[in-house]
DNA sequence: CGATTACAGAT
RNA sequence: CACAUCUGUAAUCG
């Protein structure tokens, strides 16, 4: 439907240039058929999939904090690839994971939150296991689980609580608040989901165990919860709740999940002496509603979950956050939004009988979110104010795409125009006080704001710039996740993702095969991005190069302080490097003819060769 | 079209 | 000083 759109998804592109991606979808495929895997340390301990989580957590955020050794993504990115791949073999052999290091950071309501962040080398050594693992638990995982899952957003958990109110007609939910969910997930009970999963490797069950048992500073080894902060936390804390979904979903499919996962259970007694019931949960991670066609049957599941949780998982529920809401009456907060139902208007049917009992969705951001936005903007503006002059032009700029931001999440709630509204009135004066200096009557404006808002009344500028009207957003009905959808098998891929060009991904594994030996892994990994930026072509002569012929020229050299980052790198033939490098006047004479250079791309040669203090030629 | 960096959101 | 995962959008560079 909307295929021309841009689809790019940065994880698969790694998974292409480090050929592992076959790797990853045999192991997806040989789950849902419902195999086992008793062998899965080879695989993590596979030197691409070691080198592609170098490669994918190297732009992490907190890739430059250390951890508790004070070691960063600095002291990794200078190894070799070997030295790399070495490393990390060599500690997963003995494993002993570094100390934990604890810091709280303050949420978004006020409360603090506590991280438990690995060192770098930790960190390392989960993405690798979470590469494999991701498959295997996709497989298995529930449809309507949006958290912490490829190619799954909170539009899609809001798109499937739309579906069941207003087409199933479920008008009550169920919210059950787990008690500090990641902290207390129970590291046994972990190990025999992992199990029935079908992950039965011991060695990585022992490693996943040790990793969750590492000390945290100032508090000790751990006896439950899982560090947030850490790698593979998220889709451990899905491993646990996969069980519930799968559960709550027999309460309503057939008897042959039902008795799976109810076995040996003498909590459901709620549930017990009656028929199947119509019930479906949408979960967010540790956030999930379960929606009920009746008060008593809400009433019942509230109990039995609660229940469940505490028997079954040893989660503690909290009382007071958990509640059922009557949607025809009030509002039912997710993710940033609230929602409810109320009667459709009967005169836009032909038949006013049958129309009687349909209910629409009406949503708005909620509470918390709208004091959120009015602040956003609010810092937004003063930065505009108190920012030095010359920074001006940055500050507009990070202002409106504040503003783009918030319209780009909200706008799947129905009547969001309202809500804008009220942050337009409740920010006006202080926008006005603030701006007034600085408006001008016209000035550039950018194509996106152009398309997106040109129409409207009255754009205005601050120094010239065209300004996002705060208070222009329309709703965009949500789209529901279509199933089809998966990263790990060619299919699915196909809808969210286009493959390289076969002749450059063809070469690139050639590349990749053959790393330049003393180079570090940085280097190494950002010579595969830049020649499939460059699309396989000299930056100066601009000809297609076979795989020996390729070079990968640091344009400000080592020994003037140049680094290994992709921005110093550039694809050139090896005949480019030397014409670069080279002083002797015969030598540049037969490779430019050699070469057969215009103008423009001595041009080139020559704006390297000055990177390098060469004289030019 | 490749990569990177900025903004927004959820947990 | 503040981690991780997932998602969306735009801008910049070649």
């Amino acid at each position: 439907m909307q295929s021309n759109k841009t689809l790019k998804n940065d994880s698969l592109r790694y998974n292409e240039y480090y050929d592992v991606q076959n790797l990853y979808d045999e192991l997806y495929s040989h789950a849902k058929s419902g195999g086992k895997f008793s062998n899965l340390m080879d695989k993590i301990l596979h030197k691409e999939n070691i080198l592609v989580a170098y490669r994918k957590i190297k732009t992490n955020n907190g890739s430059l904090t250390a951890g508790h050794n004070k070691h960063t993504i600095n002291d990794l990115e200078k190894l070799t690839p070997d030295e790399l791949v070495l490393q990390v073999r060599k500690r997963l052999a003995n494993y002993h994971p570094h100390k934990v290091e604890r810091v709280m950071i303050p949420k978004a309501n006020g409360k603090l939150r506590p991280l438990g962040i690995p060192t770098i080398e930790d960190r390392l050594v989960q993405q690798c296991i979470r590469q494999v693992l991701e498959p295997i638990c996709e497989a298995k995982f529930y449809d309507y689980s949006f958290g912490f899952r490829p190619n799954r957003s909170t539009t899609h958990a809001m798109a499937r609580c739309y579906h069941l109110m207003q087409r199933n007609n479920l008008h009550f939910v169920v919210d059950i608040d787990i008690k500090g969910f990641f902290d207390n997930v129970n590291h046994g009970k972990l190990m025999k989901q992992l199990w029935h999963l079908g992950i039965r490797d011991k060695t990585l069950l022992k490693l996943i165990s040790k990793m969750l048992k590492a000390e945290i500073i100032g508090e000790g080894i751990p006896t439950k919860g899982t560090p947030q902060g850490g790698i593979l936390s998220p889709l451990l804390s899905n491993v646990v709740l996969n069980e519930l979904d799968w559960w709550i979903h027999s309460q309503w499919n057939g008897m042959k999940t039902r008795h799976k996962y109810s076995e040996g259970i003498s909590v459901n007694r709620a549930l017990k002496s009656t028929k199947l019931k119509e019930m479906h949960i949408v979960r967010y991670a540790d956030d999930f509603k379960i929606f009920c066609r009746t008060l008593k049957e809400a009433k019942n599941i509230k109990i039995a979950v609660t229940q469940w949780l505490q028997e079954r998982l040893h989660l503690e529920v909290s009382e007071e956050k958990s509640k059922i809401v009557n949607l025809k009456k009030k509002y039912s907060d997710f993710l940033g939004f609230k929602m409810k139902v109320v009667r459709k208007g009967i005169k836009w049917s032909a038949h006013k009988a049958s129309c009687k009992d349909k209910f629409t969705v009406r949503s708005h951001m909620n509470q918390k979110a709208f004091d959120q936005t009015v602040n956003k903007i609010k810092t937004a503006v003063k930065q505009i104010q108190h920012g030095k002059p010359n920074e001006l032009p940055k500050n507009i700029g990070i202002y409106n795409a504040t503003i783009a931001g918030l319209h780009n999440y909200y706008d799947t709630a129905t009547h969001i125009s309202k809500d804008f509204h009220k942050v337009d009135y409740l920010t006006i004066k202080i926008r006005k006080n603030r701006f007034k200096d600085l408006k001008t009557k016209t000035g550039t404006i950018s194509k996106f704001i152009e398309e997106k808002y040109g129409d409207s009344k009255g754009i205005h500028y601050l120094c010239k710039m065209a300004i996002i009207p705060l208070a222009k957003i329309s709703h965009k009905a949500p789209m529901q996740f279509t199933q089809e959808i998966s990263s790990y098998s060619e299919s699915g891929r196909q809808l969210i993702h286009k493959k390289l060009n076969s002749n450059i991904e063809f070469k690139i594994t050639l590349l990749m095969r053959n790393p330049v030996m003393g180079e570090t892994v940085e280097y190494n990994d950002n010579r595969l991005s830049r020649f499939s930026a460059q699309k396989g072509k000299c930056a100066v002569t601009k000809m297609e190069l076979e795989v020996n012929e390729v070079h990968c020229h640091h344009q400000i050299p080592r020994h003037l302080g140049g680094d290994d980052k992709y921005s110093n790198l550039i694809i050139v033939h090896e005949k480019v490097h030397q014409l670069i490098h080279v002083v002797k006047n015969e030598v540049i004479e037969r490779l430019v003819t050699e070469l057969n250079l215009n103008d423009d791309m001595i041009k080139k040669v020559n704006t390297l060769r000055r990177k390098c203090k060469l004289e030019t030629i």
